[in-house]
DNA sequence: TTTAGGATGTACT
DNA sequence: GTACATCCTAAAA
């Protein structure tokens, strides 16, 4: 995922989203109720980024995949900054560490700078100021349930880079509990 | 260190 | 009016 600006070019490389389907099978996205305003974006052609305002103060990614009209997106949750780390720094001021410049969904989207402006836009058009690029898969790929949505927890559609530094704090069942004697996050 | 509360646009009841 | 695909700040232990 890159990002032009005037200020500078950020990349993040994706290490964690979740996939939502606008089929009607999932009552957690908001394409769920059908193409709203909102979320009309996604019932467009696939490659657009869907851009939401999310509790009056985040704004948060996604990308339509799949057929126009069928409403499914991908939520971008995390990643990590591997190009234009000095700037995504001075976006995200409240980040003390590199690992948090893009660890959430919200922190994502802020750290590439994307905002209302960048609804609608084609990820795939070179020309375009926000564009995907696809990169090696990683080696390996977890799966689980979604973070943050109280409808449809079970459809484990989230997924991870297995041992990324950057993916969300999932509580499983509730409190966090330290860091797990055999993962480190630090290097 | 962990827990609680607040901010605020859009959609649904 | 309430809930939400969240994150940040403040307070307590």
């Amino acid at each position: 995922m890159v990002t032009d600006r005037p200020e500078g070019t950020v990349a993040v490389r994706l290490t964690e989203v979740e996939a939502y389907s606008g089929e009607g099978e999932d009552p957690a996205s908001h394409a769920h109720r059908g193409p709203t305003p909102r979320a009309a974006i996604m019932f467009g052609p696939p490659g657009r980024l869907y851009v939401y305002f999310s509790y009056g103060v985040h704004w948060c990614a996604n990308v339509v995949v799949g057929p126009a009209g069928r409403g499914s997106a991908v939520l971008l949750r995390a990643g990590e900054v591997v190009v234009g780390e000095d700037l995504a720094a001075v976006r995200r001021p409240s980040a003390r560490v590199a690992r948090d410049l893009a660890r959430g969904p919200a922190r994502l989207t802020a750290a590439l700078g994307i905002g209302p402006d960048d609804g609608g836009a084609d990820v795939l058009d070179p020309s375009s100021s926000v564009r995907l690029h696809a990169g090696a898969p990683p080696a390996a790929v977890s799966a689980g349930p979604r973070v943050g949505i109280s409808r449809a927890t079970e459809l484990p559609w989230r997924f991870w880079e297995t041992g990324a530094a950057s993916v969300s704090a999932f509580r499983p069942g509730g409190k966090p509990r330290r860091r797990p004697a055999g993962q480190t996050g630090t290097s």
